[in-house]
DNA sequence: TAACTATGTGAGGATATTATCACATAGTTG
DNA sequence: CAACTATGTGATAATATCCTCACATAGTTA
């Protein structure tokens, strides 16, 4: 069985996750990968609502995945620790993986 | 502005983290790290029901994060990649980078 | 100060996730 | 065949997520 303490690690593990588990959220952080972005660069690449992406990069940031600055009208967000990058190379290693396997199926009928 | 191309691998990127975003299924895939486990195993390591669980599993097939073979009575599932435990350890270091500065903001008070 | 720009927030409805219960299925064993 | 075991599935209700619209806020500039 669990004990609580890892209990606890999974939550918050499964919170992280949550945080980068939507289409815009992932596009989000593959941008800001380069550095940090405006919210109105952001939401002009993403193609979504300025309330939209305000509302995503919030949740991001209440999830330890982003840090924000002020600087006057803008607000710039970035990856919190380059390791959200790392993190979406490995989800991109499955998906590639899946292809592969994909393929080889596809090569036996 | 995204193109299509790379929208539906936003897309399936996020799918996979979905697949991965939920306490039980965070749990289920550190305690299939080691080699595949059948569903009852699975269920008492976690604490739930069994139908529960049976059903975040086949979430997890159907997304591509794990595999399952029957054998007798039992199904046995394990992970389709070992990419999917890099993929929590990625998570995890994310986590202790924020404790980490938890900590710092804590001793500085 | 008034108009403007960038961002955030409340309310709302639409949709998706989740857990639970009861039951169905499939394979095993006496 | 009957009882049993392991697993999966349908229905349902509770909850969470998401998007949109309208409006609020804060800083800028004329």
């Amino acid at each position: 069985m669990i004990d609580s303490t890892k209990a606890l690690v999974f939550e918050r593990q499964a919170e992280i996750a949550k945080a980068v588990a939507h289409p815009l959220r992932v596009a989000a952080i593959d941008f800001l990968k380069d550095g940090e972005k405006c919210v109105c660069e952001i939401a002009a690449y993403l193609g979504s609502e300025r309330s939209n992406v305000s509302r995503h990069l919030s949740l991001m940031v209440g999830a330890g995945v982003l840090r924000c600055r002020k600087e006057g009208l803008k607000v710039f967000y970035k990856l919190r620790t380059p390791c959200v990058a790392d993190f979406l190379s490995c989800v991109t290693r499955i998906l590639k993986q899946q292809a592969q396997e994909n393929e080889k199926l596809l090569a036996s009928l």
